[in-house]
DNA sequence: TATTGTTATACTCTATAACTATA
DNA sequence: TATAGTTATAGAGTATAACAATA
C-alpha cells in the first residue's frame, strides 16, 4: 500500500496558490480603496441581497463580530445600504447601491484583468476545465469538504 | 467597457476552497501528530533536502523564525536531520530520516484519499486538467503571479 | 562587515465573552 | 427566553527587531 505520491497534495498547491492570489489582489484593492473583506461583501452582495449580517458573515466565512468594521466603512462610503427590516427591527437589511455595483464590478475587472495573464500560461482547453472544475468544487458546502469532524 | 462579470475571480474561488482543505486536513495530521507547518516541512524536505533554514522557510512561504520550533520539534522526534554544515558551520543542512519520510508518506496518503472524495465530483477529464493545471499555475513563481508591486 | 540561526518583542488578525435592543 | 447586532477583551498566528556565532 502507499504507493508512492505521484502528485502533490491538492492543499499544497491550492494554499499557496490563493495566497499569492490574495497578493496580487492587494494593490489593485488599495487602488479602490477597498479592503479585502471590503471587496468579498461587495462582491457577495452583488449577486445576493442578504438579510441578516449574521447570515452574510457565514456566507463568506468570516465571523460575525469581524463584518462589523466593515459594514460601518462601506454603509459611510454609500457603497451599501444596510436599512432595519420593518418586519423585525433586529435585523439590517444588506444591499449594493449604485454606487457599490460599480466600485465592486471596477475592481473585478482590474482583478481578473490580472488573473488573465496567468490564465493565458494554460492551454485553452484546460483553462476552462480548470474554472469549470473550480466552479464546482467552489460550490460544495464546506462540510462537504472537511467531512463531519 | 466593464462587461457584466462572468465568472467569480479565480482569488474568490481558490481562496475558500483552500482555507476548506486545510481545514479537511487538520484532522488527519492531528492523527499523526503534526502541524500543518510539520508537515509542509516534511513534504518539502522529502523532494529536495535543504541546505540552509532560511532556504526552506523560503521555499515554504514562511518566516524565517517561524519554523524554528517546527523544526526542533521533528528533529526531537527523529524525523528530520538537521547538521551543522562542517564547511560553514553557520549553516544547518536539513533532510529527511527513514522515520520521517514513513510518517509524511502516511500522512499524505490518508490526505489525498480524503481529496480523491472531492474528485470523484468531477468528470475524468476535467478532474486531469485542474490537476494539470494546478500544478502548472503552482510552479509559477510568486512574483510572476503578484506582479512587481 | 555580512550572513545563519536564534530569542524576545510587537503587531495583526481572529475568535470569545459580555452587553443592548428587539422579539 | 431567545436572537440580531454590537462592543470589549483575549488569544493565535505572524512579522519585526535585537542578539550570538561564524565567516
Amino acid at each position: 500500500m502507499a504507493e508512492p505520491a505521484n502528485r502533490p497534495d491538492l492543499a499544497a498547491m491550492i494554499v499557496p496558490l490563493g495566497r499569492s492570489l490574495m497578493a496580487a489582489e492587494q494593490p489593485i484593492l488599495a487602488a479602490h480603496d477597498l479592503t479585502m473583506w471590503g471587496y468579498v461583501v461587495l462582491s457577495h452582495l452583488r449577486g445576493t441581497p442578504t438579510r441578516t449580517q449574521a447570515a452574510l458573515a457565514d456566507a463568506i466565512g468570516a465571523d460575525r463580530t469581524r463584518i462589523i468594521g466593515v459594514l460601518d466603512e462601506l454603509q459611510q462610503r454609500g457603497l451599501i445600504r444596510r436599512e432595519p427590516d420593518p418586519t423585525d427591527r433586529r435585523v439590517r437589511l444588506l444591499s449594493l447601491t449604485a454606487a457599490g455595483r460599480r466600485l465592486r464590478d471596477t475592481a473585478s475587472a482590474a482583478i481578473q484583468r490580472n488573473e488573465e495573464r496567468l490564465l493565458a500560461a494554460l492551454p485553452p482547453a484546460d483553462r476552462r476545465a480548470l474554472l469549470r472544475s473550480l466552479r464546482t468544487l467552489a460550490a460544495l458546502p464546506r462540510d462537504r469538504i472537511v467531512g463531519t469532524a
